[in-house]
DNA sequence: GATTAGTGCAACCACAGAGTTGCATTAATC
DNA sequence: GATTAATGCAACTCTGTGGTTGCACTAATC
Protein backbone atom coordinates (compact mmCIF):
# COMPACT_ATOMS: atom_id res chain seq x y z
CA UNK A 1 0.00 0.00 0.00
CA UNK A 2 0.91 3.84 -0.71
CA UNK A 3 4.22 1.87 -2.48
CA UNK A 4 3.63 4.31 -5.59
CA UNK A 5 6.24 5.78 -7.05
CA UNK A 6 5.68 9.93 -6.55
CA UNK A 7 6.83 10.85 -9.74
CA UNK A 8 3.86 9.41 -12.08
CA UNK A 9 1.79 10.84 -9.73
CA UNK A 10 3.33 14.18 -10.12
CA UNK A 11 2.96 13.71 -13.88
CA UNK A 12 -0.90 12.64 -13.52
CA UNK A 13 -1.45 15.89 -11.22
CA UNK A 14 0.38 18.09 -13.71
CA UNK A 15 -2.39 18.22 -16.40
CA UNK A 16 -4.88 21.03 -15.86
CA UNK A 17 -8.34 18.90 -17.45
CA UNK A 18 -7.00 15.86 -14.64
CA UNK A 19 -7.83 18.54 -12.11
CA UNK A 20 -10.87 19.78 -13.63
CA UNK A 21 -11.84 16.19 -13.13
CA UNK A 22 -10.38 15.46 -10.13
CA UNK A 23 -12.88 18.84 -8.85
CA UNK A 24 -16.01 17.12 -10.18
CA UNK A 25 -15.32 14.14 -8.30
CA UNK A 26 -14.91 15.84 -5.40
CA UNK A 27 -18.26 17.44 -5.24
CA UNK A 28 -19.36 13.33 -5.58
CA UNK A 29 -18.60 10.04 -7.24
CA UNK A 30 -19.60 10.13 -11.24
CA UNK A 31 -19.25 8.14 -14.20
CA UNK A 32 -16.71 9.07 -17.17
CA UNK A 33 -20.16 9.78 -19.03
CA UNK A 34 -21.84 11.77 -16.26
CA UNK A 35 -18.18 13.83 -16.32
CA UNK A 36 -18.39 14.57 -19.93
CA UNK A 37 -21.69 15.97 -19.47
CA UNK A 38 -19.96 18.40 -17.05
CA UNK A 39 -16.26 18.88 -19.22
CA UNK A 40 -15.54 20.51 -22.46
CA UNK A 41 -14.10 16.69 -23.26
CA UNK A 42 -15.21 13.78 -25.08
CA UNK A 43 -16.17 10.78 -22.69
CA UNK A 44 -13.01 9.07 -24.29
CA UNK A 45 -10.96 11.71 -23.40
CA UNK A 46 -12.19 11.18 -19.63
CA UNK A 47 -11.94 7.67 -19.81
CA UNK A 48 -8.43 7.82 -20.95
CA UNK A 49 -7.50 10.32 -17.81
CA UNK A 50 -9.62 8.07 -15.47
CA UNK A 51 -7.18 5.26 -16.08
CA UNK A 52 -4.22 7.40 -15.61
CA UNK A 53 -5.87 8.65 -12.30
CA UNK A 54 -6.35 4.98 -11.49
CA UNK A 55 -3.12 3.99 -12.64
CA UNK A 56 -1.56 6.46 -9.54
CA UNK A 57 -3.64 5.48 -7.32
CA UNK A 58 -5.49 8.95 -6.87
CA UNK A 59 -9.19 7.28 -8.00
CA UNK A 60 -11.01 3.88 -7.78
CA UNK A 61 -13.64 2.62 -9.66
CA UNK A 62 -17.35 0.52 -8.75
CA UNK A 63 -19.64 -0.82 -10.73
CA UNK A 64 -22.93 -0.01 -10.18
CA UNK A 65 -25.30 -1.22 -12.68
CA UNK A 66 -24.02 -1.05 -16.19
CA UNK A 67 -22.55 2.46 -15.38
CA UNK A 68 -18.83 2.68 -14.24
CA UNK A 69 -18.85 5.05 -11.05
CA UNK A 70 -15.46 6.78 -9.99
CA UNK A 71 -14.22 7.95 -6.40
CA UNK A 72 -11.38 9.89 -5.65
CA UNK A 73 -8.97 8.69 -3.21
CA UNK A 74 -7.31 11.99 -0.28
CA UNK A 75 -5.46 9.64 1.16
CA UNK A 76 -3.08 9.36 -1.73
CA UNK A 77 -2.68 13.20 -2.13
CA UNK A 78 -1.93 13.34 1.48
CA UNK A 79 0.83 10.61 1.18
CA UNK A 80 2.05 12.28 -1.55
CA UNK A 81 1.90 15.56 0.08
CA UNK A 82 3.88 13.73 3.22
CA UNK A 83 6.53 12.68 0.86
CA UNK A 84 6.74 15.89 -0.52
CA UNK A 85 6.82 17.87 2.73
CA UNK A 86 9.78 15.19 3.75
CA UNK A 87 11.99 16.05 0.43
CA UNK A 88 11.72 20.22 0.55
CA UNK A 89 12.17 19.81 4.34
CA UNK A 90 15.45 18.04 3.71
CA UNK A 91 16.94 20.10 1.28
CA UNK A 92 16.17 22.96 3.27
CA UNK A 93 18.41 21.64 6.17
CA UNK A 94 21.13 20.90 3.65
CA UNK A 95 21.25 24.06 2.35
CA UNK A 96 20.89 25.33 5.90
CA UNK A 97 24.44 23.79 6.89
CA UNK A 98 25.83 24.37 3.59
CA UNK A 99 25.36 28.17 3.89
CA UNK A 100 26.22 27.77 7.20
CA UNK A 101 29.72 26.63 5.96
CA UNK A 102 30.43 29.14 3.54
CA UNK A 103 29.85 31.98 5.91
CA UNK A 104 32.07 30.43 8.34
CA UNK A 105 35.14 30.56 6.19
CA UNK B 1 5.09 35.34 -2.96
CA UNK B 2 4.14 31.19 -3.43
CA UNK B 3 1.68 32.60 -5.40
CA UNK B 4 2.34 29.65 -8.05
CA UNK B 5 -0.04 27.99 -9.43
CA UNK B 6 0.60 24.36 -8.58
CA UNK B 7 -0.33 22.48 -11.56
CA UNK B 8 2.68 23.70 -13.63
CA UNK B 9 4.64 22.73 -10.47
CA UNK B 10 3.52 19.31 -10.66
CA UNK B 11 4.02 19.06 -14.41
CA UNK B 12 7.83 20.19 -13.43
CA UNK B 13 7.88 17.38 -11.12
CA UNK B 14 6.39 14.53 -13.45
CA UNK B 15 9.45 13.87 -14.90
CA UNK B 16 12.17 12.00 -13.92
CA UNK B 17 15.37 13.36 -15.83
CA UNK B 18 14.14 16.54 -13.51
CA UNK B 19 14.04 14.62 -10.44
CA UNK B 20 17.94 13.35 -11.41
CA UNK B 21 18.50 16.86 -11.84
CA UNK B 22 16.92 18.29 -8.58
CA UNK B 23 19.00 15.48 -6.48
CA UNK B 24 21.64 16.28 -7.56
CA UNK B 25 21.77 20.02 -7.06
CA UNK B 26 20.38 18.55 -3.22
CA UNK B 27 24.08 17.65 -2.87
CA UNK B 28 25.27 21.04 -3.09
CA UNK B 29 25.08 23.96 -6.39
CA UNK B 30 25.89 23.42 -9.61
CA UNK B 31 26.06 24.43 -12.70
CA UNK B 32 24.38 22.65 -15.86
CA UNK B 33 27.85 22.33 -17.14
CA UNK B 34 28.84 20.12 -13.93
CA UNK B 35 25.23 18.64 -14.06
CA UNK B 36 25.96 17.47 -17.25
CA UNK B 37 28.95 15.36 -15.91
CA UNK B 38 26.75 13.27 -13.98
CA UNK B 39 23.79 12.80 -15.76
CA UNK B 40 23.51 10.82 -18.78
CA UNK B 41 22.04 13.89 -21.11
CA UNK B 42 23.43 16.89 -22.71
CA UNK B 43 24.19 20.38 -21.42
CA UNK B 44 21.35 21.88 -23.37
CA UNK B 45 19.17 18.96 -22.27
CA UNK B 46 19.23 19.86 -18.73
CA UNK B 47 19.61 23.84 -19.16
CA UNK B 48 15.94 23.36 -20.64
CA UNK B 49 15.18 21.63 -17.76
CA UNK B 50 16.75 23.87 -15.16
CA UNK B 51 14.73 26.56 -17.10
CA UNK B 52 11.61 24.76 -16.57
CA UNK B 53 12.34 24.27 -12.46
CA UNK B 54 13.47 28.03 -12.33
CA UNK B 55 10.24 29.05 -14.08
CA UNK B 56 8.01 26.89 -11.20
CA UNK B 57 10.27 28.56 -8.30
CA UNK B 58 11.86 25.26 -7.74
CA UNK B 59 15.01 26.20 -8.26
CA UNK B 60 16.98 30.02 -8.32
CA UNK B 61 20.19 30.77 -10.29
CA UNK B 62 23.06 33.11 -9.05
CA UNK B 63 26.11 33.90 -11.73
CA UNK B 64 29.68 33.09 -9.93
CA UNK B 65 31.88 34.84 -12.49
CA UNK B 66 31.31 33.12 -15.69
CA UNK B 67 29.21 30.38 -14.49
CA UNK B 68 25.52 30.07 -13.89
CA UNK B 69 25.01 28.03 -10.29
CA UNK B 70 21.81 26.43 -9.76
CA UNK B 71 20.24 26.04 -6.13
CA UNK B 72 17.33 23.64 -5.50
CA UNK B 73 14.92 25.66 -3.20
CA UNK B 74 13.22 22.83 -0.95
CA UNK B 75 10.89 25.73 0.58
CA UNK B 76 8.76 25.95 -2.65
CA UNK B 77 8.10 22.40 -2.34
CA UNK B 78 6.99 22.05 1.36
CA UNK B 79 4.51 25.10 0.25
CA UNK B 80 3.20 22.53 -2.60
CA UNK B 81 2.93 19.40 -0.40
CA UNK B 82 0.69 21.98 2.34
CA UNK B 83 -1.64 22.77 -0.23
CA UNK B 84 -1.74 19.13 -1.51
CA UNK B 85 -2.19 17.88 1.96
CA UNK B 86 -5.01 20.50 2.24
CA UNK B 87 -7.19 19.78 -0.94
CA UNK B 88 -6.49 15.57 0.15
CA UNK B 89 -7.55 16.11 3.18
CA UNK B 90 -10.63 17.83 2.10
CA UNK B 91 -11.88 15.75 -0.19
CA UNK B 92 -11.59 12.83 2.34
CA UNK B 93 -13.77 14.96 4.84
CA UNK B 94 -16.44 15.32 1.92
CA UNK B 95 -15.91 11.21 1.20
CA UNK B 96 -16.48 10.38 4.75
CA UNK B 97 -20.00 12.91 5.03
CA UNK B 98 -20.96 10.95 1.48
CA UNK B 99 -20.77 7.83 3.35
CA UNK B 100 -21.98 8.23 6.60
CA UNK B 101 -25.13 9.49 4.69
CA UNK B 102 -25.24 6.62 2.52
CA UNK B 103 -25.35 4.64 5.46
CA UNK B 104 -28.28 6.30 7.22
CA UNK B 105 -30.43 6.08 4.34
C1' DG C 1 -37.38 -8.66 -28.17
C1' DA C 2 -36.41 -3.91 -29.52
C1' DT C 3 -34.51 0.17 -27.82
C1' DT C 4 -31.36 2.84 -25.35
C1' DA C 5 -27.72 4.36 -22.24
C1' DG C 6 -23.38 3.08 -20.85
C1' DT C 7 -18.75 1.20 -21.56
C1' DG C 8 -14.68 -0.77 -24.41
C1' DC C 9 -11.58 -0.79 -28.17
C1' DA C 10 -8.99 0.89 -32.22
C1' DA C 11 -7.27 4.07 -35.47
C1' DC C 12 -6.01 8.43 -36.25
C1' DC C 13 -4.42 13.54 -35.83
C1' DA C 14 -1.89 17.27 -33.81
C1' DC C 15 0.90 19.31 -30.65
C1' DA C 16 4.14 19.55 -26.81
C1' DG C 17 8.31 18.59 -25.13
C1' DA C 18 12.61 15.79 -24.23
C1' DG C 19 16.67 15.28 -26.47
C1' DT C 20 20.13 16.12 -29.94
C1' DT C 21 23.76 18.73 -32.93
C1' DG C 22 25.89 22.97 -34.34
C1' DC C 23 27.42 27.46 -33.92
C1' DA C 24 27.75 32.10 -31.77
C1' DT C 25 28.97 34.62 -27.74
C1' DT C 26 31.03 35.88 -23.44
C1' DA C 27 34.27 35.93 -19.79
C1' DA C 28 38.42 33.90 -17.34
C1' DT C 29 43.14 32.50 -17.87
C1' DC C 30 47.76 32.12 -19.83
C1' DG D 1 45.68 39.16 -27.41
C1' DA D 2 45.00 34.15 -27.91
C1' DT D 3 43.01 30.38 -25.77
C1' DT D 4 39.66 28.03 -23.25
C1' DA D 5 35.62 27.04 -20.61
C1' DA D 6 31.29 28.42 -19.83
C1' DT D 7 26.59 29.94 -21.45
C1' DG D 8 23.03 31.28 -25.15
C1' DC D 9 20.42 30.52 -29.19
C1' DA D 10 18.38 28.00 -33.12
C1' DA D 11 16.91 24.23 -35.87
C1' DC D 12 15.75 19.65 -36.06
C1' DT D 13 14.12 14.73 -34.77
C1' DC D 14 11.20 11.71 -32.45
C1' DT D 15 8.30 9.96 -29.08
C1' DG D 16 4.44 10.53 -25.91
C1' DT D 17 0.00 11.81 -25.21
C1' DG D 18 -4.23 14.63 -25.12
C1' DG D 19 -7.91 14.74 -28.05
C1' DT D 20 -10.96 13.15 -31.63
C1' DT D 21 -14.25 9.98 -34.47
C1' DG D 22 -16.30 5.54 -35.33
C1' DC D 23 -17.96 1.22 -34.24
C1' DA D 24 -18.75 -2.95 -31.37
C1' DC D 25 -20.51 -4.70 -27.16
C1' DT D 26 -23.35 -5.10 -22.92
C1' DA D 27 -26.90 -4.44 -19.79
C1' DA D 28 -31.13 -1.89 -18.31
C1' DT D 29 -35.69 -0.44 -19.75
C1' DC D 30 -40.00 -0.29 -22.35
Amino acid sequence: MTSTTLVPVFAALGDETRWSILVALGEGDASASALAGRLPVTRQAIAKHLAVLQDVGLVESVRVGRELRYRVLGAQLSETARRLDRIGAEWDRRLAAIKRIAEEL
